[in-house]
Parts: C-alpha cells; structure tokens; sequence
DNA sequence: GTCTATAATTTGATAGAC
DNA sequence: GTCTATCAAATTATAGAC
C-alpha cells in the first residue's frame, strides 16, 4: 500500500529488458516484446526510458558491473597467490553456472560498439584491477611461489577456460548433442579440474625447459 | 572473355556479404550495405539470392565447411596422440590469427538460432569427428601415453584456450588497451605456450593426486 | 543481368486522451 | 502514470523498364 509499487514498473520493465536483451542482443531485441514481457504498454517504456539505446545502456551497465566484484573481493584479501588463484577459477565458474547467456551477451555487446561499451564498462577500474592483479603475479614470482609467467597470458588462460564453456555453450550442445542437466555435471566437475591445471602449470614447470 | 564474369557478379556478392555479415551479425546487416560493398544494386542481391536468409544461409554454411578442416586431417594423420594434440593448438591458433572475427561470429549466429545452424554446420560430421577424437584419447590412456582424461574436459580446454582470445579480443583490448600488433605477437607467443600447458598436464599429472 | 522506382512491412518513437 | 492511435523512418522485397 506504500510507494514500493511506484517503483516496481521502472524495475518490471528492467527486468523484461535485461531479459530480452540477453537473449536476442540489442539488435534482435524489439521494444514490443520487452513491453509484452513487463505486462506493459510500448509507449511506457519511452516514458521511463526515452529511447531502445537508452534502455539498453541502463540495463547493460548494470550487468557489467555485476560482474566485475568477485575478482576484486578475491584480490583483495590476504590469502596466498595461489589460494587466489583457486578462487577466481572456482567462484568465477559457479557464477556462471548462474548465468550462463551473460559472457557471450557482454562480449557479443562490447564487439558491436567498441567504444561506447567501454565507457560503460569503467574501463579505468576493471584496468586498475587487471594492474593490482599483475603485480601480485610478479610478487608471487620473485618470492618463487610460482613459476615465471606473464600476467597477460595467466589471466587470458584463467578466462579461457572458465568462460569459453558458457560461450560455446549453444554450438557445444547442439555439436555433441549434450543435455542442460549434463552440461552442468560438467561444469560443476571443470571448477576442480581447471584450478588443478592452472595451478599444476604454476607449480611443476620451469621455463628452462625441465622434465 | 569467357563466363568467368558471370560468376563473378555472384562470387562478389558472397565475399561482401561474408564481410557485411561478419561485422555486423545478421540482426545488424544490411543489405543495402552489402550492395554497396559488392558495388550493385540492391535489387540484384535479391535476384542472386531470393531473400536475405537464404543469403545469410549460404555465407554462413560455407564458412563454417571452412573452419573443421583443420582438426580432420590432424586426427587422420599417423603422428602420436601428444604430437596431434600440439598441432591441434598450433595450427587452430594459426587459423584463427587470419580469421580473427570468424568464432564469434559462429557462435553468436549459432546461439541466435541454434535448431536452424546445427543443420547447417552438418552437426553429424563434427559429432563424428567428436568421437574419432574421444577415441584416439582413450586409446592413448589406454597405453599410458597421456593420463586418465575425460575427452570432452581435454576439448574444451583446447578449445577454450585457443579461442576465447579471440572471441574476447574487443573486449581485452578495450579494457587492457591492447594494439592490434601487441595482440598479434601475444597470439604467436601462445601458440608455444597453450600446447606446453595442455600437454604438460596431460603427462605430468596423475589421478590419484601425486605431485 | 542489371537498374530505377516503389511496394509492403516492421519498428522505434510521439501525440494526446484519460 | 498509463493507454490507444498514429507517425516517421528504416529496411526487406518486388515490379517492370532496359
């Protein structure tokens, strides 16, 4: 009987929007159906949100941002490089198994419009974190707790293998003809196995070229 | 002066829809841009190819005939198992540095339409090169050559590692402002090191839990 | 085969009543 | 705030001359 339902169209039509959005991208999405999904008429959406871009903005944004926190939290803390590491496998991959459309939606988006995107995206915080995480690479190699690597090519491995799964996921199941139900045994049994084989790389091999 | 030109007018639609198309999905093609790229007229594009889904449909077929080439003839060659493994890396990441664009673009044309692609991609061919390859894994646990692997986790990983570089390559850059030289020389560097790491955990690790 | 209109449809956006 | 009706622009597709 309060004011909580005054909000709750603006937030019923982000809903249907982020929705939409996810599953046809900005280009495939049509203002008509976000409205249907919200249970709303089309003119209202232009009401709250004065045109498709600006809505778009408003929802992608706010996805974005959703995903930028674990790493920065795991960071953060004061465990050892390698537990780090663990960590940015295993909860990245069990946030995914959340929301699994989400790698392919932002990347598809961000390839699309490069450069709007990235203002989007607060381009400086997500690159001060990429920052703070190759120095602690570096630390972790000078103190000999891992092997010599290069930052870049450690995070594009961790982000391969935890994402490119989700991503594919579409052309993988339709491929090999793999269930929703075993598609998540999957990865529920990848969040070990690729912590295991980044880890098992830091550890066991030296780039003189041993064993 | 013979009839290659007739050919021509067709071939030059293709390659401007292959790049039209590449660039902008097909929700975001146009097929007055694409004219344009082949320099005609827009009403020809319809006499060659009746609609802009039957031309969509052609474009996309042949591309994907294009990108499963590699994989077979590797998997039909007589090297050992780890040999085949590394050039599976080596040469997909070699492909992929001429085609940069070309997996995020099938995987997002797939996720758009999943049911119509898969027919398109002749899924039965791929899934029976799926199993040739779970096979050859098998035989090579079997004789001790590689440890115990699922087949689908160690395709996955190949391909997660070799691809999601470029899939997310807009992105990486528009975040770690990457150049397009500094990327290249990153992908040439990792040819190397994505198969040391794949094949590295491949004879180093045991299932039991050693060292 | 190729072009110039032009039709037909879709779709984002607005005007104006309630 | 919300709706109905409608506009204006964009875009695929076709008709018909050459």
């Amino acid at each position: 009987m309060k004011e909580e339902r005054d909000i709750t169209t603006e937030q019923r039509i982000l809903k249907a929007a982020r929705k939409v959005f996810i599953e046809y991208g900005f280009n495939g999405a049509r203002m008509q159906l976000i409205a249907d999904e919200a249970g709303i008429n089309k003119a209202l959406l232009h009401y709250y949100f004065r045109s498709k871009e600006q809505l778009f903005d408003v929802v992608f944004t706010d996805l974005l941002a959703r995903f930028q926190i674990a790493f920065f939290t795991i960071l953060a803390s004061d465990k050892p490089l390698i537990e780090k590491i663990r960590l940015m496998v295993e909860e990245d991959i069990e946030l995914l198994m959340k929301h699994p459309e989400m790698p392919l939606f932002i990347i598809s988006e961000v390839a699309r419009n490069p450069e709007k995107t990235a203002r989007r995206a607060n381009a400086a915080k997500i690159s001060s974190l990429f920052k703070e995480f190759s120095r602690q690479v570096k630390e972790g190699i000078a103190e000999g707790e891992i092997r010599e690597v290069d930052p870049i090519d450690l995070l594009m491995n961790i982000l391969s293998l935890n994402r490119f799964p989700f991503i594919g996921k579409p052309m993988i199941q339709s491929v090999i003809g793999l269930s929703d139900d075993r598609f998540q045994k999957l990865m529920k049994s990848r969040k070990r196995s690729v912590a295991e084989l980044i880890i098992g790389d830091l550890k066991n091999r030296t780039t003189t070229g041993g064993k």
